[in-house]
DNA sequence: CTTACTATTGAAAATGATTTTCAATTATAC
DNA sequence: GTATAATTGAAAATCATTTTCAATAGTAAG
């Protein structure tokens, strides 16, 4: 498998974008994080390694990311979006605890098959989905 | 069963609030809406019945109305909140047209019971879930 | 290596939906 | 009616996100 890095080089080649030292290291350090993380907390992180790169740079460069497939968007309806690591990763779905912010990742492909079904039953086509479970994790129930 | 209207006067009582006509109208027009409403449709179609009525009011009661459980929130990603019926109306999940925009109602009793299942085996315990299926609706596709 | 070209950067300002503020108004209980 | 406190609506504040723009820095060609 490729690395990270070549994956967004190829991708900014293939644009005619250039590579810079901020892109490299936003990738790195969001490699380095344990997923999910907003533009604000990445901002943060990447501020200890290198005070000069700007919160627009983060910005931008996420949205780079996210088109070359290296990251993926989620929305938890709080307002706030983050990213999570996607090359190399399988699609899932998120428990998300409401009272400590905890989320969990899973995957059922039962599910996944049956929302297939369910689309071709109304003669859609689907792209992509997101389910997420919202309630209270095994410690805070 | 009980009108929308009582339920919102039970629910109103019930806080000690107040029954105003501002508050009737904006539930009245909300129903006889097709769901889907942003805080900024509904405040257009407010404003031709009553032009005195504001938005910060249109804001507010469909917040009372959410509590009353009157209608449901739903976030379709796009940074911009809907509303929809939601007494009386069964839970469903969402088919959303990427290219249109149209969304289609559905449900599948067997993808919420495993979900059901899916959190249980994980210590999780369910209150609320959210299932949108992106893709293209049959005109589209 | 140097130059020319143009993408990128970062600070600040703009955006846009949502939320709060506050003085005036209005519903409700007594 | 009167007193009390909730409600209203205009305007301002918030806050994450997005754009602007002048300065900086990759990249390719010479």
């Amino acid at each position: 498998m490729k690395s990270e890095l070549a994956v967004l080089d190829e991708f900014i080649r293939s644009k005619g974008l250039r590579h810079t030292h901020q892109r490299e290291e936003i990738l790195n350090i969001f490699l380095s994080t344990e997923k999910h993380v907003s533009i604000d907390e990445l901002f943060k992180l990447v501020k200890r390694h290198d005070k000069r790169i700007g919160y627009t740079t983060v910005y931008r460069t996420m949205k780079l990311l996210s088109e070359s497939g290296l990251c993926g968007e989620i929305d938890f309806g709080d307002g706030i979006l983050r990213f999570e690591h996607k090359y190399g990763h399988e699609h899932h779905d998120h428990l998300i605890c409401t009272k400590c912010g905890a989320f969990i990742e899973v995957m059922k492909p039962k599910i996944e098959e049956l929302q297939e079904r369910l689309s071709r039953e109304h003669g859609f086509t689907p792209m992509r989905h997101r389910l997420q479970i919202f309630g209270l994790c095994k410690r805070c129930s």
